[in-house]
DNA sequence: TCTGGGGTCCTAGGACCC
DNA sequence: TCTGGGGTCCTAGGACCC
């Protein structure tokens, strides 16, 4: 046992859900299983890409973010489903239940895939017992395959899951490093996108090997701080840890449509933002959370996208407060070309709880008159029992709030 | 057959302050 | 008379991931 869990160290897993929509529909349809599938937008709506396909499907050439025109194409019996997001919602919560059992150092990175610690747990087994256990129960109980990457550190475990698919363990050991991560070519290194590879390649750094061992400073010149970074991981350093609360830590929410046809009516405009602004208003009142920046994002026919942001005075989470700024922002910055995709996102997010004080008292322009706000702040006095004005002189606020309540202050004594 | 929708993190310039 | 260096905030955009 003792070899498996090291003094100095820790044991991290990377758990990755194979192919997890379409596993999904499988498991919830079985007489889906063995064909070639793909969840994807309607084509129609201009949103036709595979988000997803089984393995059946991907033998056939079929890819993520591939047209669903050529995915039948390569594939002419290819099965085309719309996605079920409350379905892999569903059986994402089952699956993060069943890791819970294990240990409570549980980080979800996305519906599919999660880190755990589980440095702490020899008394359940070795890392590959409990792995498998954890594999199999998945299978059992809830149909779905998922392959299980074991290492010291995040990024080793996040680059063995991916090793062996469907259905596989593989540990990455720091002494395997030579082995199994160096001859790999940089882009199949997680957090290396196509810009950075192309980069990397014109300095003759063609595999993670390459980056592991290439002059540091050159590296920081082409990529900044990310240079460092990416070669410590070459070198599998990596020291973030297991953290179960940054799921809860939302830091925006944001909601964008693609429009059936592109568009210059400025009507149909307004439509669109306000049914985006309900949904983020929605989304943002299941998380009691409420936002102090508010971006648009205008993509144009020639998907040239632009996004223009608006910091707040106040906090604000109605879909009309959402509206107006959006609206706002919409009219300045638009530049009269036809409108591919708008969207809309809430951003430099609080928690309600922690500024409904603030809040009460920036909504001052709702009294009807002096005497009533007056009464509203008597109100709020009692209320609190202090000062109301007194929160605003904390230093997480602006120099336009503060002096707003001067100003206020100055108006009150007359 | 042209590329969805949900996010996070980083960079860089300008404004402003000391 | 025209000026350093450091810090924070705001805004826009890019890269990356699933």
């Amino acid at each position: 046992m003792s070899k498996w869990y090291p003094k100095n160290g820790r044991v991290i897993f990377h758990v990755d859900m194979n192919s997890f929509y379409a596993s999904v529909e499988m498991a919830f349809d079985p007489k889906l299983k063995g064909k070639p599938l793909a969840i994807a937008g309607n084509p129609e709506e201009r949103r036709g890409i595979v988000v997803t396909s089984s393995y059946e499907a991907r033998k056939f050439g079929v890819k993520t973010t591939m047209p669903v025109g050529e995915a039948r194409r390569l594939c002419p019996e290819l099965m085309v489903m719309r996605p079920n997001f409350e379905r892999y919602r569903t059986a994402s919560k089952e699956m993060f239940k069943i890791l819970a059992d294990v240990t409570s150092l549980v980080q979800p990175v996305s519906i599919d895939e999660g880190y755990m610690d589980i440095t702490n747990c020899a008394s359940q087994g070795s890392p590959p017992e409990i792995a498998e256990r954890i594999q199999q129960r998945i299978a059992d109980e809830l149909d779905l395959p998922c392959s299980i990457g074991i290492a010291p550190n995040k990024f080793l475990a996040k680059m063995a899951s991916d090793m062996k698919k469907p259905m596989g363990i593989t540990i990455l050991r720091k002494r395997d490093l030579q082995n199994k991560l160096w001859p790999l070519p940089i882009e199949e290194m997680y957090g290396v996108g196509d810009k950075t590879a192309e980069k990397l390649r014109r300095i003759k750094v063609e595999t993670i090997g390459d980056l592991a061992v290439h002059p540091v400073l050159e590296l920081k010149r082409l990529l900044g701080i990310n240079g460092e970074r990416l070669q410590n991981r070459a070198n599998g350093d990596d020291q973030r840890p297991v953290d179960p609360d940054a799921v809860h830590e939302f830091k925006s929410i944001g909601t964008s449509t693609t429009l059936p046809e592109d568009t210059t009516d400025d009507q149909e405009v307004r439509s669109v933002l306000r049914k985006l602004t309900h949904k983020v208003e929605a989304r943002m009142k299941n998380k009691k959370v409420l936002a102090q920046n508010v971006q648009l994002m205008i993509r144009y026919h020639d998907r040239k996208t632009v996004t223009r942001s608006r910091q707040l005075k106040e906090f604000i989470q109605s879909a009309e407060d959402l509206f107006q700024v959006s609206l706002q922002l919409f009219d300045e910055h638009w530049n009269q070309e036809p409108i591919r995709l708008l969207g809309i996102t809430a951003q430099d997010l609080a928690e309600k709880s922690e500024i409904t004080q603030q809040l009460d008292l920036f909504n001052y322009e709702q009294y009807a008159s002096k005497e009533k706000l007056y009464k509203a702040i008597d109100d709020l006095t009692e209320k609190y029992g202090s000062n109301p004005f007194q929160p605003l002189s904390a230093p997480q606020n602006n120099t336009v709030t503060t002096s707003f309540q001067k100003d206020f202050l100055d108006d009150f004594k007359k």
